[in-house]
DNA sequence: TAGCCAAAATTATAGACAGCATGTC
DNA sequence: CTATAATTTTGGCTA
């Protein structure tokens, strides 16, 4: 064990009463074994631990002892949630004279700015943008920390992370490197690729009881126990835990499930609510308690109806009333908040999830019950979830300080599959980690910037730098090494980059964009191959949706009227040859063309069968394709700049085109410009040549004077 | 022939990063 | 292409 004060040794009083305030006396065992091997010393570290074991206060360590002397430090997490919750932890540092940015890509400031900061916190991707766009101060850090690392695995976005720490450790050879991992199977081998010591443990501040739920049976490695009453295992967990007083996070595949699961829980405990209520371990007093608790609670439920009127906000509005939730990326950002507060003081007392909330925030519950441990995968039908991915979700049991212990159960409907459930997953090793880095869009991607950034000039540069990536630590490079061949031959031939590898202005356009070079390509060849004057809102909206940067809509046996669609507006569309592909698209586009219609959001919800997160989504994304593309236009100077720039405004706003003039007011969105334009104001002249009083009429007075001193600033 | 229940057929299926320049109701 | 669970439709049977 070593005492916090011990800290000392490396670190100034200052600090280590920062900590002592927080109430902490010694370092857990994994912190200080990073301690002894050097964690305040420069060393490069993986470290492998458990969640909650404290991997966060090693990096704020290392960070703050990097910052006292001058040295600035990156912090790359995965979500741009996690990088608010690390922010606004970091901030704590204030009194010791630390700065904190943070960049991601909803919340920026300018990119030079950001490098007066000691600590700067961002998303993989973000990370990867500010080295595209030659932010400066990224080639002076003194420590970058990379949380959890063994996201290298996925699919999807472990190549950027991959990238983004291979070019780092390039334009950085002196920077600590610190690792945080979950467990996983080869941690040595990511060790040994960061030139790092590993740290690796299975130690945790709260026990956790792993085990499987079968027929009213508790099973744990060795002992067997009944909860009482036997009716539902489901129902029955969750009372059980709520009589205790505790919490529970409820992980099931599916949306669709998750609502069920949550209405269904909703409608037996309301039934009890007195009771358990009583039971609710806030540390108040029982009046203060059964009071407040009543207060919050249909406060809690009109927050969330205030979020929207949508059917989903009206159906979680109706299951917070009984302290229950559920939880999915349909919800809005406003309405998981909500629900993730709701959690977190008690108020809610059980959560039905997709796997949202197993990689996002850090939202412990006493019990963690895992419904549904297989997951459909598209072509592979329903696949068991890997160990590493069951070792999140049942990590979430137990709060530190909080809970005597945490407990987790997978849900079993026999005995032999209760067998199979404590030997996979209870018993279970996690697997190893695989570099995706050889998939052809991530290469397509990453190969493009590497000679975009400079990072190689030819040839035989770009082999040097891929061989310092984990993907050739890791694996024989034949297979890396043809797909780098396509993916070059690609690149040339789409003009990004020169036959001897160098990037040319396009390159490098698509490059900082942070688009698929793939996105690229179909863009500029659509938009040569259209007549101009054919080109209509439809034909941008759907050829945005034809890129692999978005996220089609998935079309649904319900969704009939997405052929004749098509067909009605056969002209207008971009070629497609996949018909598949085309009806994803074609929906994709429909939902855009009805929020630039001004559809409310609940109808649009309706229609298309998403929930109000996703149409926001959809929309973000397509607001920055259609920037891309409006960039891209613009350079190539292929005609349809000025058309796709109003479309881009119009879906940042989901506003018609005849209100764009009144959008570029402060404080006017699509229902106030939509009211002045009903009310006659159609221009900013309009609203110029009018009176205070008849503007207040339509918008309010506090928004009239607001928008009248606006106007007389802004035209003179 | 209405009404009920069980079997068969049908349906739907997790998540979330990036540009740019500042503020919807 | 590989699965599963929830939901809807169909069909068999009874009164």
């Amino acid at each position: 064990m070593l005492d916090i004060e011990d800290l000392t040794s490396w670190l100034p009083r200052e600090v280590v009463e920062l900590y002592q305030k927080e109430g902490i006396r010694e370092l857990y065992p994994p912190q200080a074994e990073a301690v002894e091997r050097g964690l305040l010393e420069g060393k490069n570290l993986l470290i492998s631990v458990p969640t909650a074991a404290g991997k966060t206060m090693l990096a704020e360590l290392a960070m703050l002892k990097a910052a006292l002397n001058g040295g600035r430090s990156l912090y790359i997490v995965p979500l741009r949630a996690l990088a608010s919750e690390k922010q606004a932890a970091f901030s704590r540092f204030s009194d010791l004279g630390i700065k904190v940015g943070l960049s991601s890509g909803d919340m920026e400031r300018r990119d030079e700015y950001l490098g007066r900061n000691h600590i700067i916190v961002a998303t993989s991707e973000k990370a990867d943008s500010l080295i595209r766009n030659g932010a400066q101060w990224i080639r002076d850090l003194s420590v970058l920390v990379v949380d959890e690392i063994h996201l290298l695995d996925s699919t999807n976005r472990g190549p950027t992370l991959e990238m983004t720490i291979t070019k780092l450790l390039r334009i950085n050879p002196n920077m600590q490197v610190l690792g945080l991992s979950a467990t996983v199977a080869n941690a040595r081998e990511v060790a040994s690729w960061l030139s790092s010591d590993l740290v690796e443990s299975r130690w945790r501040p709260v026990e956790l009881k792993e085990g499987v739920i079968c027929n009213g049976e508790l099973h744990f490695p060795g002992e067997t126990v009944s909860i009482p009453s036997r009716r539902d295992d489901l129902v029955d967990l969750v009372e059980d835990t709520m009589n205790q007083g505790g919490q529970i996070l409820i992980f099931e595949s599916s949306r669709r499930n998750a609502e069920a699961t949550a209405a269904k829980l909703a409608r037996v405990v309301s039934k009890r609510t007195e009771k358990t209520r009583q039971g609710l371990d806030l540390g108040q007093n029982e009046g203060q308690r059964k009071k407040q608790g009543r207060v919050q609670e249909s406060l809690l439920s009109e927050k969330v109806l205030a979020t929207g009127e949508s059917e989903t906000g009206k159906k979680l509005a109706e299951c917070v009333k009984s302290g229950v939730a559920f939880h999915h990326a349909g919800l809005l950002s406003e309405q998981r908040a909500i629900v993730e507060r709701g959690f977190r003081s008690g108020e809610i007392r059980a959560i039905a999830s997709t796997p949202t909330l197993a990689a996002g925030l850090n939202l412990p519950a006493r019990r963690v019950l895992i419904k549904s441990y297989k997951r459909y995968e598209g072509a592979r039908g329903m696949v068991a979830i890997p160990v590493m991915e069951y070792r999140q979700m049942a990590g979430r049991a137990g709060r530190p300080g909080l809970d005597p212990r945490g407990e987790s159960f997978l849900m079993a409907k026999n005995d032999a599959e209760t067998r199979d459930l404590l030997d996979h997953y209870v018993h279970g090793e996690p697997e190893e980690i695989f570099s995706k880095l050889a998939m052809e869009p991530a290469l397509r991607t990453h190969l493009l910037s590497t000679m975009a950034t400079g990072f190689a000039k030819d040839a035989e540069e770009l082999k040097r730098f891929v061989d310092s990536t984990f993907y050739a630590h890791q694996q024989d490079a034949w297979h890396l090494d043809a797909t780098i061949e396509t993916v070059l031959d690609f690149l040339i031939e789409s003009q990004m980059i020169e036959p001897d590898l160098r990037p040319t202005p396009l390159g490098a356009l698509v490059s900082r964009l942070y688009i698929d070079p793939l996105t690229a390509r179909i863009v500029v060849d659509n938009l040569r191959s259209k007549e101009t004057t054919k080109i209509t809102d439809l034909t941008l909206l759907h050829l945005i949706t034809m890129t692999p940067d978005m996220d089609t809509l998935y079309v649904q046996a319900s969704d009939g009227w997405v052929e004749e669609f098509i067909d009605q507006h056969y002209g207008e569309f971009c070629n497609e040859d996949n018909y598949d592909w085309m009806m994803r698209e074609a929906k994709t586009a429909a939902l855009l063309l009805e929020w630039i219609g001004e559809a409310e959001e609940e109808k649009i919800a309706d229609r298309f069968r998403v929930g109000p997160g996703d149409i926001r989504r959809v929309a973000e994304t397509a607001e920055w394709l259609m920037h891309s593309a409006g960039r891209l236009s613009e350079h190539l100077e292929l005609g349809a700049t000025f058309r796709i720039y109003q479309l881009e405004k119009r879906i940042h706003f989901g506003a018609g085109p005849d209100l764009l003039s009144l959008l570029d007011l402060k404080g006017v969105g699509r229902v106030r410009a939509r009211k002045l334009h009903r009310a006659g104001y159609r221009s900013l002249d309009d609203l110029k040549g009018a009176d205070v009083a008849e503007i207040a009429e339509v918008v309010g007075p506090r928004i009239a004077e607001k928008l009248m001193a606006q106007l007389r600033s802004g035209a003179g």
